[in-house]
DNA sequence: TGAAACTGTTGACAAATGTAAACAGATGTG
DNA sequence: CACATCTGTTTACATTTGTCAACAGTTTCA
């Protein structure tokens, strides 16, 4: 493993989340998704794609006709990262308390609570390994 | 209640924690917090200051000798708005889908899970009111 | 075969962000 | 008093981010 920190800028998020969908996709596909999505024009998803490139997010592909596009990272490194990112600036790395602050305005349905149960189980049964 | 959302940028979070930890406070005090923890410079951190005050974060005082900083949103709404934000860009807003992504790869403390225990217990309570 | 449509690459530009110097008025002090 | 020190305000400048237009080489179809 090699990539340390894949930053991703909103805009950018946007554009992976459609190579995230379904990969390769053409620069065309990818215009037409974020037109549809965003309203975006041609260059500026193009634009987007270039840099994702640089950054080493996108892998380019330059072999057939059309130039094709894939993910370098997964949605879910992208996603731990920046949500760990979060907790540690502002929870101080603590999840619980990251829980307690969103379930203190708003509840959360029981289908979530549930969800959470089972999660906590789970870690407690990895925890006595 | 008035404030729809207030964006922080990273620099201007580091900013407001040092408001959030002792208010309100002096330029020079803010400076000097700043030089510490930043190595910032007097014109860097009034900047800052500035900034906030114009984006409505911050509110300075004219009043006495020296202008004086204080909050103008607690740490707490600007979390919640923050952490809400990146629920729902990229969790779709679930929180257990957050806690799992989060916890798949690194086990949580018996500590965090007790108190997450403790959470869902209480939110059941609130939940049948 | 020649214009129309595509594809990929470069250059551009305004707004936001991080970082700081310059300046001007008030204050303190040898 | 004259100069050094502080405080607050303006201006500046490089990067990053969001958005595109322009251009150059290919393909296509009337």
């Amino acid at each position: 493993m090699n990539e340390q920190s894949i930053a991703l800028t909103e805009a950018e998020w946007t554009v992976m989340e459609c190579l995230w969908e379904k990969s390769p996709r053409t620069g065309r596909e990818t215009v037409a998704w974020l037109d549809q999505k965003m309203g975006w024009t041609r260059s500026t998803t193009l634009t987007m794609l270039r840099r994702l490139e640089t950054k080493g997010a996108v892998e380019g592909n330059t072999e057939g006709e059309l130039k094709t596009f894939r993910p370098l990272v997964t949605r879910e490194e992208v996603a731990v990262q920046e949500t760990a990112h979060l907790l540690d600036r502002v929870y101080k790395g603590s999840l619980s308390l990251l829980v307690s602050s969103l379930t203190r305005k708003q509840s959360l349905p029981q289908r979530e609570i549930d969800e959470l149960y089972a999660i906590l189980r789970e870690l407690e049964g990895k925890n006595h390994d």
